[in-house]
DNA sequence: TTAAATTTTCAAAATTTATTGAAAGTTTAA
DNA sequence: TTAAACTTTCAATAAATTTTGAAAATTTAA
């Protein structure tokens, strides 16, 4: 396969992986592009690369620098703003897990946390199986958060060292 | 609060929960709806919950019970197919894993098999860029991989436990 | 200052995704 | 058989999301 029809297919698995998990297709594309540009590139290069207009490719890497995934910088002499993706992918997972765990994972928490907390009669059924898919649920999550604050503090080799000495 | 507002705030917050993870809202809520629900329930009494239509719910059912969630069950003496869904936490997100992990991780794993065989000069920093985030993000979501399978074979506890005793 | 270069905004348009509802299909009881 | 009860299908519609593009705002060089 050739250099350039590999860039292409990379971009659409990352695109359509992102559209599949909830992350604007667009958005997913143009952090694969920038993820394998070796330079830092301009809104124009990229609207150009992607076929975007300037209006999406403005407000995607807008998107993209909150998530924490790109940074803009400037070339000496050069009025125009370059865009740059971080290519350490353990970074990358970090800080995608922590945005998610944010945005939605805690929000959702604080929702299950009171709803686990609803007092009701013991002996009625309907309030029996809520409380305990509520408290379940609630307790998986929590679980699923903890995993993730160490995965956040973690060195790659060492949390998948970790994993991998238990579950082989 | 009173178990009636709680019911419609865990719909909610399931439904919301879903659409941020590319899983239709209705489908998060009628999963929900069910989770909560001690008794299996018809599609009328569903579509009446959730002011939904005739067609939408009997989708939705089809997915869920695709998705391994919800199953179908017939009471005695009479004609109306009745849903039910599994209440046991740990089976419900093995069931999500299993299924996202085959629709969406092993494609994209495919993708990346692939892409990180593609040869180039290595005195190219095109190239090299390039193979350097395939490679790496391919090893990531290997590791990924592993831990899901991992997860798809074990016991709530022992998974949980195995992790907790090296993460504390 | 001015004006050219560049970035940002956002209402309108396009696209994608989800939902409806009625007709067609199926099953079962009599 | 028939017909009532129930389920499924899917074209049309609605809703939600994404994208465009041109105008407004901002920045910088002269």
């Amino acid at each position: 396969m050739e250099l350039a029809e590999a860039k292409q297919k990379f971009i659409e698995a990352w695109g359509k992986l992102g559209s599949e998990w909830g992350i604007n297709r667009t958005m997913a594309q143009v952090h694969a592009l920038l993820l394998i540009s070796p330079e830092a590139m301009t809104t124009e290069e990229i609207m150009e690369s992607l076929s975007i207009s300037r209006g999406n490719a403005n407000m995607t890497l807008r998107d993209l620098i909150g998530w924490g995934l790109v940074e803009k910088q400037h070339k000496a002499g050069e009025r125009k703003e370059y865009f740059y993706a971080d290519k350490d992918t353990w970074n990358i997972a970090r800080q995608v897990a922590k945005e998610r765990k944010k945005r939605e994972l805690d929000p959702v928490l604080k929702v299950l946390d009171e709803l686990s907390k609803v007092k009701g009669d013991t002996a009625d059924l309907e309030y029996k199986t809520f409380n305990k898919s509520v408290t379940d649920i609630n307790r998986l999550a929590k679980n699923v958060d903890k995993t993730l604050e160490t995965m956040l503090k973690a060195e790659e080799n060492w949390f998948w060292g970790s994993i991998f000495k238990i579950f082989k």
